[in-house]
DNA sequence: GGCCAGGACACCA
DNA sequence: TGGTGTCATGGC
């Protein structure tokens, strides 16, 4: 995972270097995976169980979301065709450990229904849209919103796409960026006309957000030992 | 015992 | 359109 250098990608990328604001963003990411180092969230190995990811760790501890995926891997269900063959209750008992087993049962088939109707459970498929048209048939799909569909298109299409979530709202909102009313596209257009749109760039900003909003904003309000406190509005907030 | 985690949906005013 | 309730386990 190489960082951004803005000195001399501008000229390549198009990113605004007099931009206080896209300088800051770089700023940010250069500090925390100074801070961090690489965070190798989902290497796309396994897309269709990085999917099963995204929808299980909705609102989920990702501790709990593994044992959930051990279980449907010790079932030998990690896949399309053996989800929709199991029956829901249980499916619903081997994703138990994730929480919501039922509502996630039943969004996890909604998916596979889905691939298996339009795409011939072929991912290949799916991923060959164009990333507004991958979006758009994702957020068809029940169970998939903004932030899972864009975890999809990021982290198993391998497409560069922003991921906005609580920890991104939280640490943007202690750097004054955002606050809680800021708008998931308004806090992921922030993002994307910010930086490069490079998928591995992406992909690493969003890890060390979630492992930063755990590590520091959310654990000492007063910011103590946040390697982003000497850039940071507001304290506390 | 309470809070929160890598959200989304249904319902209502 | 915006606010609220619901879905629910497991670790701290």
């Amino acid at each position: 995972m190489s960082m951004p250098n803005t000195r001399h990608r501008d000229a390549q990328t198009g990113v605004d270097e007099d931009n206080p604001l896209a300088r800051r963003i770089v700023e940010v990411y250069h500090l925390l995976f100074e801070r961090y180092g690489p965070q190798h969230w989902w290497p796309a190995d396994m897309p269709f169980e990085v999917i099963v990811g995204a929808i299980l760790t909705q609102s989920a501890a990702w501790a709990n979301v593994e044992k959930a995926i051990a279980n449907l891997r010790r079932e030998d269900a990690l896949n399309p065709a053996a989800i929709r063959a199991l029956p829901m209750e249980r499916l619903a008992h081997l994703i138990y450990p994730s929480g919501y087993y039922n509502a996630k049962a039943r969004k996890l088939r909604a998916f596979v229904d889905h691939l298996g109707e339009r795409y011939a459970d072929s991912l290949d498929r799916l991923f060959a849209l164009d990333t507004a048209s991958l979006r758009a048939e994702l957020l068809a799909v029940h169970g998939i919103g903004p932030e899972t569909a864009d975890s999809i298109i990021l982290y198993a299409a391998r497409k560069p796409i922003f991921v906005v979530d609580a920890y991104t709202v939280r640490v943007m909102a202690r750097l004054g960026l955002a606050d809680n009313g800021t708008d998931y596209h308004s806090l992921q257009a922030l993002f994307t006309s910010s930086l490069p749109h490079d998928e591995s760039l992406f992909n690493e900003y969003h890890a060390l957000l979630v492992r930063h909003g755990k590590d520091v904003c959310k654990k000492s309000p007063q910011c103590d030992g946040c390697c982003l406190a000497l850039i940071c509005a507001s304290p506390g907030a």
